[in-house]
DNA sequence: CACATATTTCATAAAATTCTGAAATTTCAG
DNA sequence: CTGAAATTTCAGAATTTTATGAAATATGTG
């Protein structure tokens, strides 16, 4: 491995932290790197740097662009592939988040929609059910607030993450300034109620 | 594997799932059959209807357990160890989101935090830092929202996400009628502004 | 304390994955 | 077209992970 110490450092561990992920070594390794290149970096760049071989470099890679983590360019006057990731880290963030939704929640998803739909033979079956339903509307309930704040521009999202759950405080002003009196969702909760 | 089919059919999508995630296949079925059964059960029931051997239940065992998230419980009159998952769904969410935060996150931080001291000696490491530290904010901030909502109740969580987005108008909202003359945090962007 | 039962440990077998070098294929400049 | 450069594919080697059965250890009851 042909690194500055500082670079290596961030490589390796992005290497072993694959492992805890889905990814390989290598594909962690090589996506570190490019996300600290400066410049886009070709495919032989990457061995040269990782010490490893061509064609692991270039299954990584592929791999890579399965996920779309990484964009492929050109230079004029060269043609070889050259890799590099999004400057924008939120962009990564986004290609991230999505590309797990896609890859876990969805095929999830369609199959309690299945399973949900049949009739349960026993009552074993029947709370099985009951608990598949309590996990298919917690992900209903998560991948629509996602599906919503993934639409938010950077600058806005930024500012509601920034807040927190000093939000709570806003949305109890806004109770408390419009209360529709008899409404259920306006009635404050007391513990002394029963 | 002897279990009714729907149960089947959600044990063998979360083995299969469990290699996407860094838990190996049995440990996915074990967890999933403990989050569909209705009593708990021990370490035999689970041999018995997953058909593995009971070396690898007990490793499995030790593994989700260390994840915190099976729960060790016993019978009156009986010595065996039998395990659950906990009832409440949103329970387990936290605990998953803790158990990765302080698996993935906080030794990514660590290790950020140590590398961002150092002096680059070159341009190349220069750059190289600015790209950790944009990494370095984005988990700080990442991981403040979490800190923050993870304090909340599990309705008032519920509240939030159900918002959505929809909290950006409340924001506006308020930012409308709280309005700090001169303040910056107040003033309205414009596009017309240079 | 003894002994039957329950659980864990561990060496190694089995399986899965990762990586490599060689060969095949693609690409494009001349 | 041709041929050199670039990339991909793929069979098998190397490595890692996972699973097993046997042995060791722990636990609790009578």
């Amino acid at each position: 491995m042909n690194l500055p110490p500082l670079v290596q450092t961030f490589v390796l561990h992005f290497g072993e932290m694959g492992s805890r992920w889905g990814i390989n070594r290598t594909v962690g390794q090589i996506y570190a790197l490019l996300y600290l290149s400066k410049e886009p970096l070709n495919a032989e760049d990457i061995v040269e740097r990782l010490g490893v071989s061509r064609s692991n470099v270039s299954m990584g890679l592929k791999e890579l662009q399965a996920w779309n983590l990484v964009r492929l360019q050109h230079k004029p006057g060269d043609r070889r592939d050259y890799f590099s990731t999004p400057d924008d880290i939120w962009q990564i963030v986004r290609t991230l988040v999505e590309e797990r939704k896609k890859r876990e929640i969805d095929p999830t998803m369609t199959l309690l929609r299945e399973v949900l739909m049949q009739e349960p033979a026993s009552v074993e079956e029947r709370h099985a059910q009951e608990r598949m339903r309590e996990m298919h509307d917690l992900f209903e309930l998560l991948t629509g607030w996602y599906a919503d704040v993934q639409r938010l521009d950077t600058e806005r999202l930024v500012q509601l993450l920034t807040l927190g759950s000093k939000v709570q405080k806003i949305l109890e002003m806004k109770d408390r300034l419009f209360v529709v009196p008899g409404s259920k969702k306006s009635r404050r909760e007391d513990p002394k109620d029963k």
